[in-house]
DNA sequence: CTTGACACAGAACAGGCGTTCGGGTATCAT
DNA sequence: ATGATACCCGAACGCCTGTTCTGTGTCAAG
């Protein structure tokens, strides 16, 4: 029968040096020495520690520069944090419904999402929860969006006057962008291109706000 | 008088230093140590590097943990590969011409920069040449851009058919942002807004291809 | 010409740091 | 009992690295 004395995967030692890791190089702006390592982990000896950094190297946990001082950095949760991830939940178009990400969290793939610099994000909406959509279709052109922008959400069933916000309207059976105000018995949804003129939903009629819009990001490529 | 063997401010030694810095960072994940940075820059002793390293220093560009090995960093130009900073060279205008960024390099400031996460760069337009500006008023709707949009250009003075392009009409006294095609005996600028017709410039009028555009972020504050 | 700030080289020092080696002590399967 | 395995210690080795000190040549100001 195999040793069970630790949990197989990561011990509690690992997870402690790796917190310490982390810590660090949040505080020092550079990485731990192994002596360093060995002392805040009450580990006397560094050969101990090394011999843990191998073992944490072999699984992926870190990465080293032999031979060179202070060469560890964290691999996994990329400690820099100058950049926000955003999960990419899927497309936006008028005639569907707007996929919102299941309220359980699902990990989301890396490959489907996007980064932004923190320091892009309005007003500090830097809450976790950000999904972002791509727009399919030039429908949304009222809404100053074009075909292959990505919308940066908030998910929300809420919202302020003033903010703008994709809503469903299952009775129109369409999904738009707007600005959202409340009026004394209606909806007023004000597009963004001031040109335009807004439309009114009357309170009887089904408004679904999904979330509210924070960042509209568009790589312009070439006209087809 | 003053001696003026170096401008005054960050001399080509220093520059250089700098430079190499970000570079190797950006490759071995860890900032180079005092020998590396000599070996690199042609100087054959450490103190003379150290000399340097302390200059920078004192005006700024780097921070130094002294004692601790490779403990320096570049404190301005944030050396994390993975955003690219764009610096803001002012608003961009209906009525006003472009203002693009002097032909030699101007030291920008930090504080009227963006940034742009890497992986959001469009076709590995990943050239150091990019600025941004602001977009000021409601003029450029029809460009799909709006009042407080932020468009990143690459100055250019040429265009290939297809790019969307920042041009400077003289003859109309207008900055416009189109998709640039060139006909027979005239240009054709296209609105993004696929509901909007283009117009059209005869060759003869003076049309200025001030940069392509390559970009467009909006931050989605609240409607006014 | 002298002076002094400046830019640089070279060498030496001392401590930081990763590495390695020999030796321990548990726990568990055989 | 015995060996294998995992975990751990201490010390020594030696390179890496920042620091410091002495010296040299240049150039502008007095």
């Amino acid at each position: 029968m195999m040793m069970v004395r630790k949990s197989k995967g990561l011990g509690e030692r690992h997870q402690k040096i790796l917190d310490f890791i982390a810590s660090y190089q949040r505080e020092h702006k550079h990485p731990p020495s192994i002596r360093e390592i060995g002392e805040s982990c009450d580990i006397s000896s560094t050969s101990v520690v090394n011999y843990y950094l191998d073992q944490l190297e072999k699984s992926g946990n870190i990465e080293r520069d032999r031979k060179i001082s202070r060469g560890l950095r964290l691999t996994v949760p990329t400690p820099l944090g100058d950049i926000f991830r955003v999960p990419m939940y899927g497309v936006i178009q008028a005639g569907e419904p707007i996929p919102i990400p299941s309220s359980d969290f699902n990990a989301f793939t890396p490959e489907d999402s996007i980064e932004v610099a923190i320091s892009l994000m309005p007003t500090k909406e830097k809450g976790k929860d950000l999904f972002a959509l791509k727009v399919q279709g030039e429908s949304m052109i009222d809404a100053m969006v074009n075909d292959g922008d990505i919308v940066i959400l908030k998910p929300t069933q809420e919202a302020r006057n003033g903010d703008m916000v994709a809503v469903w309207l299952s009775d129109r059976n369409e999904t738009t962008l707007k600005f959202f105000f409340k009026e004394k018995d209606k909806y007023r949804l004000q597009p963004a291109n001031p040109t335009m003129q807004p439309i009114y939903i009357d309170k009887s009629e089904a408004l679904e706000i999904k979330g509210k819009v924070v960042m509209v990001i568009r790589k312009v490529e070439r006209y087809n």
